[in-house]
DNA sequence: GCCGTTTTCGGCCCGACTGTTTTCAGTCG
């Protein structure tokens, strides 16, 4: 059977480890690494490309790691990584993931010491066996320990949502801008990215003088322990297990590192490619022109890219998705941002699971600037969420137009009546066609039995985008963040039929859910398939959730015209009533 | 292992911090 791109992600990942621990060449290493990386952000299956004899398409596979996805896909595993696993016990490569051991360590307390066990490694390292070896000495092995335990604390919660990474990741630089010594400071790394999970957290701040800073952050009641205490660099855990990185820069090198620490590393080391073939060298504190050795300084992100010829990429494309391609040729995308969405089509009621009235979420959205919003409440299914029976159902409708008419007197706001309806188990839909047809708008979403093999879920994906009905379908993988994995869905099949009858997919907002993902959703425009950014609100403070779902949106590509909630209200129902409402 | 305005070989981004060391290797991002 067929590896999922994770699963492929993942073996690459452990293959580069083991090769790290061989004492490969280290480029080796990095191709099998940087293969993993692209493969598990990958938009389309590796099987699917494996079918086309496309997988050399894949920037960083060539021959040989083709030949191995290859493999993977027709076999369902891969030699090397079999007879790799039978030189290098599991656990010396699981020795990698404790903070402070890297493949020398792992591979000496192996060889030298016999260690093939975390668990053996703690013993060796309480025995104080460890400080006997060459490098080593009582501060590494306590720092050992710290880190197995801070390992075990990771296993159980391994990556932070962004919903959760970034307002705490606020909350700390909002302090630390209050000190004097503060000129300025921002969220970098994967969050200013807003991948939807951070392994860290990154935080940078212009001073002159770092150390009061540095102070002030190691000394924060949240920590746990700290992990490095430099000039211009520090890093904490957090009582919560979370890692939060704080660099200090001068602000007339701010350009430089705010660019560097925001990454992607792929993303950086291809513009610091280009910035060599031009003579320069890039760092975090400035470009280097090599005769010379004259230093230039970048005060902003724009300099930056403009000094190797290049307009400002915006942070959320800097995954080395084409991003820097696009740029050479003009053709980056012009991002959505916010203030482009005019309406929320996807939001809930206390007549199903939501906590306000009809009333209240009206008000509650037009304060927040949307002119127009369709309650979609869950369908009659949905029993724990209290789904509405067609009776309710009708007679919300009425609730609906007695608001829309207050609503539309008072402020020119406009509430529809839709539903988000379940799509069952056996692929039907839980209103019947005469029902749905009473309705202005309808969403169709996954919510039960998600583990179905992948014929079976993607064809109930595909009979609900296909009931001409359904002008949505709502968070459509139905992943849970970062607990459950989204459905086996067959995305191809699943766009060839939006595309087919013209019906939107959903970028959902709730940062426990954020889907479609990026890069589906990059896809999915490609292709020409309108997309719609919801809060999916189910109270008041849900509405604010709306900024995950544009930097996912961004992070895909996705410009204002494709997503159906940017447009105006003449616009909207022109398009629904079109669809054959 | 990949790749090419250095093109089929010989490169491959760059620096901070730590703990051990007496000048640096390992780790990390």
């Amino acid at each position: 059977m067929a590896l999922t791109n994770q699963q492929i992600a993942g073996i690459f990942h452990t293959v580069a480890d083991m090769l790290e621990i061989k004492g490969e060449i280290i480029h080796r290493v990095m191709s099998y690494r940087r293969t993993a990386e692209t493969v598990a952000d990958y938009p389309r299956a590796m099987s699917d490309l494996a079918a086309e004899g496309k997988l050399t398409d894949i920037p960083g596979v060539g021959k040989v790691l083709a030949e191995k996805i290859q493999e993977m896909i027709d076999t369902g595993k891969l030699d090397f990584y079999e007879k790799l696993k039978t030189e290098i016990p599991e656990g010396v490569v699981e020795m990698l993931a404790v903070n402070g051991v890297g493949p020398k360590k792992a591979r000496m307390f192996w060889e030298e010491a016999g260690i093939t066990t975390l668990e053996a490694l703690e013993a060796a390292a309480r025995e104080g066996k460890l400080r006997e070896m060459p490098g080593m000495g009582a501060k590494s092995e306590t720092k050992i320990l710290e880190g197995i335990e801070s390992y075990r604390r990771r296993v159980a919660n391994p990556r932070t949502p962004l919903g959760v990474a970034l307002p705490m990741a606020e909350r700390i630089l909002a302090r630390l801008l209050e000190l004097p010594q503060a000129q300025r400071g921002t969220v970098a790394g994967s969050l200013r990215r807003a991948r939807p999970t951070i392994g860290d957290v990154d935080l940078l701040v212009a001073s002159d003088d770092g150390a009061p800073l540095m102070e002030a952050f190691v000394t924060m009641p949240e920590v746990a322990r700290v992990l490095g205490n430099g000039e211009s660099k520090s890093s904490v855990e957090l009582q919560n297990g979370v890692q939060v990185d704080l660099r200090v820069v001068p602000a007339e090198r701010w350009g430089t590192a705010l660019q560097y620490f925001t990454g992607s590393q792929a993303h950086n080391i291809k513009i610091r490619e280009m910035a060599l073939k031009r003579g320069l060298s890039l760092n975090e504190f400035a470009y280097t022109r090599q005769d010379d050795g004259q230093q230039i300084l970048c005060a902003d992100e724009e300099a930056v890219y403009s000094e190797i010829g290049l307009p400002w990429i915006a942070p959320e494309l800097r995954e080395d998705w084409g991003e820097i391609e696009a740029a050479q040729r003009g053709t980056l995308p012009k991002l959505i941002t916010i203030d482009d969405i005019r309406s929320d089509l996807h939001m809930h009621t206390q007549w199903s699971d939501g906590a306000l009235t009809i009333r209240q979420m009206a008000e509650a959205a037009r304060q927040r600037g949307r002119e127009f919003i369709v309650i979609t409440d869950h369908s009659r299914s949905a029993g724990i969420a209290n789904g509405l029976s067609i009776e309710r159902l009708l007679a919300q409708q009425q609730e609906v137009r007695e608001v829309d008419a207050e609503m539309r007197d008072k402020y020119g706001f406009r509430v529809f009546h839709g539903s988000e309806i379940e799509i069952k188990a056996d692929g039907t839909l839980d209103y019947p066609d005469d029902i749905l047809a009473q309705l202005d708008f309808v969403v169709a979403s996954l919510h039960v039995s998600l583990r179905q093999p992948r014929e079976q879920v993607t064809q109930r994906a595909l009979n609900a985008v296909s009931n001409p009905h359904v002008d949505l379908m709502g968070h459509p993988r139905g992943q849970l963040i970062p607990d459950r994995e989204g459905a086996d869905l067959d995305m191809e099949a699943l766009f060839a039929a939006a595309k087919a009858n013209d019906t939107a997919l959903e970028i959902n907002s709730n940062p426990a859910r954020l889907d479609l993902e990026a890069q589906n959703a990059k896809r999915a425009i490609e292709l020409g398939i309108k997309l719609c950014i919801d809060t999916d609100a189910h109270s008041e403070s849900d509405m604010d959730l709306l900024r995950y779902g544009i930097m996912t949106a961004r992070r895909g590509w996705v410009e204002a015209p494709s997503v159906i909630n940017t447009w105006p209200l003449d616009k909207f129902l022109a398009w629904v009533e079109a669809r054959g409402k």
